[in-house]
DNA sequence: CCTACCGATCGGTAGG
DNA sequence: CCTACCGATCGGTAGG
């Protein structure tokens, strides 16, 4: 029994398990309990832990990309198209809240050529941002910032979020966020 | 041989390896190599691998509670109050980085009790903040902002920068943090 | 501080 | 999809 459906149970269920309580604390058979079948049987799923994992995080971080190049390209300004960026983030954490956390706490378990290829997505990641932010300042839309430090400050607050949307709107968080990222650099 | 300073070395030891790997992931025998002796031995100076987190989580937690209560007494208004705890606060990260890493991501492994008793603490610190920027905003220093997310905002931005301390001075950073944080809410 | 060792649990495989 | 099972490793104890 081989099916799509089921392939995406599993991952569900790992998400939320990595999740509450991170990779290396989470076992085969504690996912296999959650998914209603003994452990062995995962393994026609996926061939071993580290592979859901690594399921799990390129997928997001897919998501991520894709979001990001839609909501930017047709914005004009730079504080448009960053206050755009920032609310396709917020979107992909809100609407993935197990995933992402497990994004942003657990990558680190990702092994090999896996791992290198996971944090050179990172950066990358981390890098478009920092060019909205050098090019507004370029273009007199932001003070003159360190865009290094700002860019990572912007980032590591999106990731926060995620506890957030447990007691707030999307649309307060995101509000929010534009805000009082946009105010601290805004001219 | 069972001196304070023995202890001490286990301790940071352990630090290291919690923040390197993660508590769940390191084991008691990755630890005693680590120190240079069996794992039979730690328990000389720790009851268990538990109590070894308990003791990093506690007492990094009592440094911030101190360093945040002389910083902020001694201030006037609530810019300043405000301006003084974050730089307090990173003074700890900053001299902390390992111990501050393990707070901040492993203590989800505490047990019982202790874990009880971390989560109010967590919650009762993050209330100071809170209660600097309702003071800000009653005497008109700060805009009318939420005050939940405003709070969760500037702690999530400040327990970041631990990351940012491998490449920049503590001064740097914290002139940053207060720059973008306070612009964000000050009038 | 060590050696020797405990029961439990781990990720994963064999075979059907 | 299951049962049966593998070697490795886990946190921790006994005893000296």
């Amino acid at each position: 029994m081989i099916s799509a459906s089921r392939k995406a149970h599993i991952r569900n269920s790992a998400q939320k398990l990595f999740q509450e309580k991170g990779y290396a604390a989470t076992s085969m058979r504690d996912l296999a309990k959650e998914v209603g079948v003994e452990a062995p049987s995962l393994y026609n799923h996926f061939s071993s832990k580290n592979e859901l994992l690594k399921e799990i995080c390129f997928d997001i971080a897919s998501q991520f990309f894709t979001s990001f190049k839609t909501a930017t390209e047709n914005q004009n300004t730079y504080s448009e198209k960053l206050s755009a960026a920032i609310k396709a983030h917020l979107l992909i954490v809100y609407g993935n809240i197990d995933a992402s956390t497990v994004f942003f706490e657990e990558w680190s378990f990702l092994e090999g050529a896996d791992l290198a290829k996971f944090k050179k997505l990172r950066i990358f990641y981390q890098q478009q941002f920092k060019t909205l932010v050098e090019k507004g300042i370029e273009a007199k839309e932001f003070k003159n910032i360190d865009v290094n430090l700002t860019a990572f400050t912007i980032l590591s607050t999106l990731n926060a979020t995620r506890e957030l949307f447990k007691k707030n709107s999307f649309e307060k968080v995101t509000e929010h966020c534009i805000k009082i990222l946009l105010n601290g650099i805004k001219h």
